[in-house]
DNA sequence: GCTCTGCTAAGAGGA
């Protein structure tokens, strides 16, 4: 401890700021990495609290880090960091994984003995740190612009060939197998896309697949099922437990393989990556035999045993230690000729690689810089220097992105030098741009990488490893404790139907629901993110899950845990986007045009030129359905030859116009694209168009607006025409019967209105109601849970559940609303304080709605305030009779929901 | 403050 303070005071004789107070620090990781647990032990969690350089008796430098791993940061350790460690950019404020052996208090770090692993919670591809040996740059550029690395005709290949021979190392290479597997692989539906997409045809696939069969034989002949040792090729690879033996000559038999596409997280390495094949493996040595498992790397170009495809097993056998002993090599398997090389995992290497993926974190994790002056703009951070290496920039896919970077961010700024040889290059590449969309590029790059860093768009899973399963129960948004029963039913590849339960009891209180994405882990450390999928149902005794691979391979009595898979912000698609808007084509350049210059869109001037003769009539007939200001949209986007933008409150038709239009294109013979940022609008233009038969157009249901609503949205809320119709409004209003809000782990719920909601629907059912013409809507997921439950309980089926956002673009003929809320004078949240939620709700219905809620809870949201008072003046409030609230409860029984 | 948006991913090979 003596030395900590002499380091202190060192510190500041060297002139060095003050360190700032503890409190700080944990605000600035507490931003960072919100959920991370600081610890000791082998999964140890540090924070740096000061850095400083110091320089030791061999008048060499060292990087002295003092650090905490106890929350209160109270109990300090100290870490030195000699020869090229020195050059970690850790700072305070940082969390840092250490790997190695601490010593009264002291942690060394050097080029023989133990690793630092900069924000360890940050998992990084092995791929990308292999590719990061030759361009770093590169790199985080593929990480940042992920969509424009598009696949080529040999990544296809190599596609399928890595598929056919999982499939033969698991069952058999006997010729006929063999081409049986390729013949299935290649007509598997995604390569089918990826072949259109490159216009290549199946069976020359198949050939160029084919070809390679002989060397698969040939592998698995020399390597695997051999009666005695020597039968086995010679091989040179000592293991790093070999010690200092000198006799690496060996014979290596591969026994099975143990799992194919194994992914596997690592928080002790930050890596993550997925391991072609796991193989169990026999290394003959003399007369002495060792078993290892190893990670096997199939490649299918070029024989080239390079530095990239070895370091990428280096870095398998860092990820394998999750899972179990250290492998100390991989083997790295060349498909074209069958010949197979080991590859040593030496410290050496194993150092040097998580170096880069320390540098390359550091990269990722500063993507905004950090302005000295507080006043100064944020802006982008500068990317990696620029390598100057002519020959592989020459065929790099990122050197658009890298140029565009350099000429819109670096050079605007004067943050980066250029190798001067790279000038002409990066002039080249931009030269088709003009300032402005430099500029373009510049601000929204910024934007985006903004957004995606806000606070909860966390790109990051790291509760599964930090936090117990238990604890994460509490938020609902996980359960643990679960155990795999009956068997996993295979819907096809890459889906797997399983069925877990509660190892003890019923399935605890969750937000967890159908159609949740999820991610399935083994409650042991070493079982991370086994596998992804959804939620398809969840009940009180069990959940059944659509996952992306078969567990059943592991022991029965494994515990798993799901964790629901949190939301992200996705900003590759539109950072793809904005590179693809930059590109030196035609496309992209109108495009700049029209977006970036404002270019007004052009029209034709008349329809005839556009429509063919004899369509004529059934697009008048298509175009009677709508009132005059869709008519005139309709008009305008047919006339258009740039974009038309369609501009509307929910509610006044944007949807059903985006059908008319799809219905007028087909029926004029065009093929159409539908695309849409979000699924759900897709979805209902597809719902909506199922509606009419090939041809057969069952228009001009005239839709009278109900005045009343009508009226309210226009003045209120909108001033714009809602064209759904309300044929009778009723407001059914609860004071007289207690109907209390549940707040229960982030989720809001009231059973009383749901039992009420479930009551009605059972009504207008018997009534003679077609289930599938009532919807039911709530803000709130966790009502509309307890409302499918009972709805499951009364055995009513076919009645649509959903949030009100859901219910953007659809309609129903009877809508009852579930407003939830009904406190006295409790937090009533944001969500309906939101007058555009408020007005999707209320024109959702075509015949009857109906409104459920707490008057005086109610009347405290300012829209809805407004409406409810609109509906008042009305006469269109009833008030619910005490009476009807008990003999509801003896409909539905004694059905608690949960 | 509890809604929604995205819908895999890590690697497929090139020089």
């Amino acid at each position: 401890m003596a030395q900590l303070e002499e380091l202190g005071l060192l510190k500041k004789s060297l002139g060095g700021e003050t360190e700032p107070p503890a409190e700080q620090f944990q605000k600035q990781t507490e931003a960072s990495f919100s959920k991370t647990v600081l610890s000791r032990g082998v999964d140890n969690r540090y924070l740096v609290l000061a850095v400083s350089i110091v320089q030791n008796e061999e008048e060499k430098h060292e990087k002295h880090l003092i650090i905490t791993a106890s929350q209160s940061l109270e109990y300090k350790e100290l870490c030195i960091l000699r020869n090229d460690w020195c050059s970690v950019p850790v700072e305070p404020g940082d969390i840092i994984h250490l790997e190695g052996d601490c010593l009264s208090d002291t942690w060394i770090i050097d080029e023989d003995f133990g690793y630092l692993i900069l924000y360890p919670d940050m998992l990084i591809s092995g791929t990308s740190i292999a590719s990061s040996i030759r361009c770093m740059r590169r790199a985080v550029l593929s990480e940042t612009f992920r969509s424009s690395d598009l696949a080529t005709r040999q990544m296809l290949i190599g596609t399928v060939l890595h598929e056919v021979f999982q499939k033969a190392i698991s069952n058999s290479f006997a010729p006929e197998k063999l081409q049986e597997f390729a013949f299935q692989t290649v007509q598997e539906i995604r390569h089918l896309k990826e072949m259109y997409r490159l216009n290549l045809n199946q069976e020359e696939v198949k050939q160029e697949v084919e070809e390679y069969l002989p060397s698969f034989s040939k592998w698995a002949g020399d390597f695997m099922h051999k009666y005695t040792s020597t039968d086995l090729p010679k091989m040179q690879l000592s293991l790093p437990s070999d010690g200092n033996n000198n006799n690496s000559t060996c014979n290596i038999e591969v026994i099975n393989s143990l799992d194919i596409e194994e992914s596997i997280w690592s928080p002790r390495f930050g890596l993550k990556g997925k391991i072609d094949v796991t193989v169990g493996v026999k290394i003959h040595r003399g007369c002495k035999t060792k078993y290892k498992i190893m990670p096997l790397e199939l490649k299918t170009g070029k024989e080239l045993n390079s530095i990239e495809h070895r370091s990428q097993l280096v870095l398998y056998t860092l990820l394998s230690q999750e899972r179990r002993a250290d492998p100390e090599a991989g083997l790295l398997l060349y498909l074209k000729t069958g010949n197979m090389y080991p590859v040593p995992a030496n410290h050496l290497d194993k150092r040097e690689l998580l170096r880069l993926r320390n540098q390359m974190a550091f990269s990722l994790f500063h993507r905004i810089s950090k302005s000295a002056i507080e006043k100064e703009k944020t802006k982008l951070a500068p990317l990696p220097q620029i390598i100057e290496d002519q020959q592989s920039c020459k065929y790099c896919s990122q050197i658009g992105n890298c140029a565009l970077y350099s000429r819109a961010v670096e050079q605007q700024t004067d943050d980066s030098s250029v190798p001067i040889g790279m000038l002409p290059k990066i002039k080249e590449e931009t030269q088709h741009l003009k300032l402005t969309h430099l500029e373009y590029f510049s601000l929204w790059c910024l934007m985006l990488t903004l957004e995606s860093q806000s606070k909860d768009n966390k790109k990051n899973h790291q509760h599964i490893w930090l936090m117990p399963a238990s604890e994460m129960e509490e938020s609902g948004t996980c359960i643990g404790n679960l155990i795999r029963t009956e068997c996993v039913k295979t819907i096809c590849d890459g889906q797997y139907l399983h069925n877990f339960q509660r190892k003890n009891g019923d399935i605890p209180v969750t937000n967890l629901m159908a159609g949740d994405r999820i991610i399935l882990s083994g409650e042991e450390r070493t079982l991370f993110a086994l596998s992804r999928g959804y939620v398809k149902e969840i009940n009180v005794t069990s959940v059944t899950c659509l996952l992306d691979r078969n567990v059943s391979v592991l022991p029965e009595s494994t515990l798993f845990r799901l964790d629901q898979e949190e939301k992200t912000c996705d900003i590759d698609t539109p950072l793809g986007n904005l590179s693809k808007l930059m590109e030196n084509t035609c496309v992209s350049q109108k495009l700049r045009d029209l977006i970036i210059d404002f270019r007004e869109p052009q029209f034709i001037s008349y329809l005839s030129s556009v429509l063919p003769y004899d369509a004529k009539d059934t697009v008048a007939c298509i175009l009677k359905g709508l009132n005059k200001p869709q008519r005139q949209a309709m008009k305008k986007v047919l006339l258009s030859k740039d974009y038309t933008l369609i501009v509307g409150m929910p509610g006044t038709g944007k949807t059903t116009t985006i059908c008319t239009l799809v219905r007028i294109l087909y029926t004029c013979g065009f093929s159409v694209l539908l695309t849409s940022y979000t699924h759900s609008a897709v979805d209902n233009i597809l719902l909506k168009l199922a509606k009419f038969k090939i041809g057969f157009l069952r228009l001009g249901r005239s839709q009278k607006v109900h005045q009343d609503i009508q009226k309210f949205t226009e003045e209120e809320i909108c001033r714009s025409k809602p064209i759904k119709s309300l044929a009778l409004l009723e407001e059914l209003y609860n004071s007289h019967v207690p109907a209390p809000e549940q707040v229960e782990k982030g989720g809001v719920s009231n059973i009383t209105e749901a039992k009420l909601i479930v009551f009605l629907t059972s009504v207008f059912i018997k009534a003679g109601c077609k289930p599938s013409d009532i919807g039911i809507i709530a803000p709130y997921r966790q009502q509309l849970k307890i409302i499918n439950d009972l709805l499951f309980h009364s055995s009513i089926r076919m009645v649509e559940v959903n949030t009100v956002d859901k219910y953007q673009g659809r309609d129903k003929s009877i809508i009852l609303v579930s407003f939830v809320r009904s406190n006295k004078d409790g937090p009533i949240g944001e969500l309906l304080k939101d007058w555009r939620r408020l007005n999707v709700a209320i024109t959702r219905a075509k015949h009857k709605l109906i409104l459920l809620g707490c008057v005086p809870s109610l009347n405290r949201y300012p829209p809805l305030g407004k409406l409810l008072h609109h509906l008042n003046s009305e006469k269109l409030i009833m008030d619910l009779p005490s009476e009807e609230h008990e003999s509801l409860c003896h409909v539905l029984g004694d059905f608690q929901g949960r």
